[in-house]
DNA sequence: GCCGTACTACGATGTCTATCGTACGACTCC
DNA sequence: GGAGTCGTACGATAGACATCGTAGTACGGC
């Protein structure tokens, strides 16, 4: 009757439900420079990444609030699996939400990049 | 008589080029809920409108605020006619720079509306 | 059991920002 | 010119946020 769940880590994240998910809520989030680097970064490589695997120019506990934002405006989904933290793009949820959105977001990020260093 | 041509008002305001555009600074604009609603309604519309057109739930200071953080982000256009100051999109520039992205971001603000609204 | 790794929680801090009210400048109309 | 309308500038304020360091917790390997 109760959860047959495959718990492989007793540690759970709260996650905002699609419905909670605010349009105003992911912009923010994606509006800061180290936040959008990593969602860039989670959609390129399009599976769930460790924190850890992400350099970014700012301290472990910096690391972990941008994640958390993310987590919490709803653009990622975050489970513990051993001592790292994986971290999923919620593309399904994102996409079906907001149709387009997310991959036009990136492709103007990547069109900026490109403007920026590329010249 | 009033000059026929638009007589140029002496006033000017600094608006970025397209090059100075950050998506980052587009995202943090329209992240908030005020700032959104004066785009939808300007993208709604689709020809400039005047600050005093909007009935938004704040005070003319803070009104002024939100139109200036759309110019100097560069989402928005503005230009004095006589004592009105005309509010445009600056659809060309943002389409030219973010293909697609004004558009999924409009529709996703609708979908959301929808969302909270209909239900 | 112990230690190292991965990440978090907490507290502090400086900056940014959304908000307001009031005083002022620019323009139009009479 | 005077009055009214539209919007700005300035100063103040409270809350949010990005940042850090340190101490602590959970897990895996030895």
């Amino acid at each position: 009757m109760t959860t047959a769940v495959p718990a492989p880590s007793s540690r759970d994240l709260p996650h905002p439900t699609p419905g909670e998910i605010r349009l105003e809520g992911v912009l923010h989030a994606l509006s800061d420079p180290v936040r959008l680097r990593i969602v860039r970064e989670l959609a390129a490589e399009g599976v769930p990444l460790s924190c850890s695997h992400f350099d970014l120019p700012v301290s472990k506990s910096t690391t972990t609030h941008h994640f958390r934002v993310l987590r919490e405006s709803g653009v990622i989904r975050q489970n513990y699996e051993g001592t790292a933290k994986m971290n999923g793009l919620r593309r399904d949820d994102l996409d079906d939400l907001f149709p387009g959105m997310l991959d036009s977001l990136l492709t103007a990020a990547t069109h900026q990049a490109g403007r920026h260093s590329g010249a």
